[in-house]
DNA sequence: CCAGACGTTGTT
DNA sequence: GTCTGG
DNA sequence: CCAGACGTTGTT
DNA sequence: GTCTGG
């Protein structure tokens, strides 16, 4: 599944991913921990209906909520179910983005060592990794509040070694067909793939902590201390 | 009809 | 807002 | 997702 | 153990 990723493109990389798109910033930063309840960049469709990129808040609120803070338990939405709960129904239907990342950060559950290891997800060529994931708006006004969910499948192949799901990732063109196609071509993208494009790297459990935002925790760590022998 | 939920993951 | 459960 | 808090009254 | 915050 995926609940910290890392974003570091320049702007115009992804711009003409999207060729002809508009944009709300001048520039993205760059941010190597996102967490939900966090703003980052989302690639939606505008009201003329042209693919654009703005900031969207992580962790979905419900138009009818009261409370906004269940924003930040709504940060992945399921594809087997998405079309039927109430809270996500709608977005699919007629809201659905994707989510340029850099590469994602999964934990494995090491049983055995009572602990998690994280690693740092990406593809191997370096492309533009796209999430499939949905959007709503909360509020007006001054209160407005614009938020998204990442969908996730069934995880396959290297990927379901170090956890049962994951992110729904659009390969090619199916960027745009997840803009823009029927319901059924949309759901269609969701099914198990065997991600044999990425490359996986572990890396320092510093991630899990979001006050560390800087490129060092995308670097290799082979173990950290105490791992290999189960030490302290 | 009204009341109450509306989410996922992981672990047991 | 919309669906489910009673 | 993980990390960190988890409480109230009264006084400044 | 469970909730909140980032």
């Amino acid at each position: 599944m995926c609940g910290r990723y890392a974003y570091f493109y320049k702007l115009n990389q992804v711009l003409q991913l999207i060729a002809g798109g508009w944009t709300t910033e001048e520039a993205f930063d760059a941010i190597f921990n996102v967490a939900p309840t966090m703003r980052a960049p989302v690639i939606l469709l505008g009201k003329n209906g042209e693919p654009g990129l703005t900031k969207l808040t992580w962790g979905l609120v419900p138009s009818w909520t009261e409370d906004t803070s269940i924003g930040a338990k709504m940060f992945n939405a399921r594809s087997e179910t998405i079309r039927e709960k109430p809270a996500y129904k709608e977005p699919f239907e007629k809201r659905r983005c994707v989510v340029p990342i850099s590469g994602f950060y999964e934990w494995e559950t090491l049983r055995e060592l009572k602990r998690k290891k994280p690693w740092y997800v990406s593809p191997s060529d370096e492309s533009i990794m796209l999430l499939a994931g949905v959007w709503e708006r909360w509020g007006t006004g001054e209160d407005r509040l614009d938020t998204y969910t990442v969908v996730t499948t069934q995880a396959r192949g290297r990927m379901a070694e170090i956890h049962e799901r994951s992110p729904v990732m659009l390969r090619g063109t199916d960027w745009s067909t997840w803009l823009t196609g029927t319901q059924e071509e949309a759901i269609g993208l969701c099914e198990p793939r065997e991600p044999d494009w990425l490359s996986f790297r572990p890396v320092s459990t510093r991630v899990g902590n979001v006050k560390y935002n800087d490129p060092s925790l995308l670097e290799r760590v082979e173990n950290e201390p105490g791992e290999q022998l189960g030490l302290f």
